[in-house]
DNA sequence: TGCGGCTAATTGTCTATACAATAAATTCCT
DNA sequence: AGGAATTTATTGTATAGACAATTAGCCGCA
């Protein structure tokens, strides 16, 4: 059970903001992991020298963003990120699948320390050269090929990658617990397999591809690129929300 | 100016909930339209028997949700559904296309009334045969076809597509005035053109083309649903988005 | 008419307090 | 020991009151 130390606030905005940024610096860098409990709403009011209300406010809003998890008598925790959200259902395999009741299997076919190549050091605003390890992997549901995940970790933020070892296990359960709280960009495409890809995927050439590209950012920096394939005709990706915004 | 009259709470669970309930009632019947303005805090915190602040809490978390917006001094208003969400960039190609500096185009191929497939009635939760509205049209930017539209409106909800005209406006904007606020499912999947589509988006047979699925609700209706292609090399889609949850 | 300043309506935030709901922890009883 | 009852820490909600910040609308003046 770790020790949490007093947090402080910068004195910059309405209150109850400065605590949620207080808070949410702490589990951005790891001070603060997740399982981690909180200072009661009691406890932080006093040493910050606010109402009780402000500091729910903050807590509250903080839980609604899943920064946090709250239980009545128990106390305030930091939030598991393991779920993740609407679009990527579809980008953590490992655990898509055995949720939809199929098993899952995992070939790695690349693990190598490399540097940037120029589109890649672009895509994550690095200066060509840089160090990265870079993922060749395959998941499979039942068998079958549903993804292609090229990967590249930015080894100056996440050094131990390049001795975490893919073979056994993807790229996507190791991050979440190395760089838990993250934001990530996606896009999304259409592509013709080519002989290389048809090859991997087994697939006919020339078949439609559907093409997820991630990209994981700790504040400015790219943390992770990935680039997931899947072959068209076998897989879709579903999200529903709620009103406009 | 519209007046508006006064909500009633039902007295189920916390009483901010209650109002939020009442407050998106109002909205999602159309009884309050877009750009309405509500009565103040105090006169609904004095009119509902509550303190301000539960109302401020309402009010606030309507507005975190997009549904409304607030200024001080001048009010409170129900938002204008304006601005689509994270995915849907790409689905209302009339404004996703100024916005990119383009010059947008619109042809309409069909405009029917039709009665359910088989497929599209299970795709839309109706019986077979029941009465659609049918259009089929073209997006382009700077006159290069960018999406290909096939929707299907549920005339049962939204009698007045039939008569809608969908030649010269494509039918996004005409259902963002009809039905402005809904819920919706998206569904991405990657396929390569037949003969048809291939002639339609002016691309090689075979080409890969992104095509977006869309179902929007009212409730657990379907009000309508719509098919968007596009050729695969020409466009893709983005979304970035915050922490987990 | 147009501009500048004033007024006041409205939202935004903070506080202090109170009580309800929940469930972990403890005590008590057998 | 083990289960039931009780205690209590913690969050969840509600309230009333206060002041700050913003700005629409008004008034007066040139």
């Amino acid at each position: 059970m770790p020790q949490i130390e007093a947090i402080e606030l910068d004195g910059h905005g309405p209150v109850y903001d400065q605590i949620k940024r207080a808070v949410t610096a702490q589990i951005r860098s790891g001070a603060w992991k997740p399982g981690d409990r909180l200072p009661s709403e009691a406890d932080l009011s006093q040493s910050l020298a606010t109402a009780r209300m402000t500091v729910n406010r903050a807590l509250r809003e903080l839980t609604e963003d899943g920064l946090l998890v709250r239980r009545r008598r128990a106390g305030t925790f930091v939030a598991q990120p393991d779920a993740p959200a609407a679009l990527l259902k579809i980008v953590d395999m490992a655990k898509a699948i055995p949720a939809r009741g199929q098993t899952y299997g995992y070939v790695c076919e690349t693990d190598d320390t490399v540097p940037a190549s120029p589109a890649i050091a672009k895509a994550m605003r690095l200066p060509p050269g840089a160090r990265l390890q870079h993922v060749e992997c395959l998941h499979t549901a039942d068998g079958e090929i549903v993804e292609f995940e090229e990967r590249w970790i930015n080894l100056a933020l996440l050094p131990g990658a390049a001795q975490a070892g893919f073979d056994t296990e993807g790229p996507g359960g190791w991050l979440l617990r190395a760089a838990p709280w993250t934001e990530a960009e996606h896009t999304v495409s259409a592509v013709n397999a080519d002989a290389d890809l048809a090859r991997r995927l087994g697939v006919e050439p020339g078949a439609a591809c559907l093409v997820l590209e991630r990209r994981t950012f700790q504040g400015q920096d790219v943390v992770t690129y990935a680039r997931l394939t899947h072959p068209g005709s076998r897989h879709s990706m579903t999200e529903r929300f709620s009103p406009q915004r």
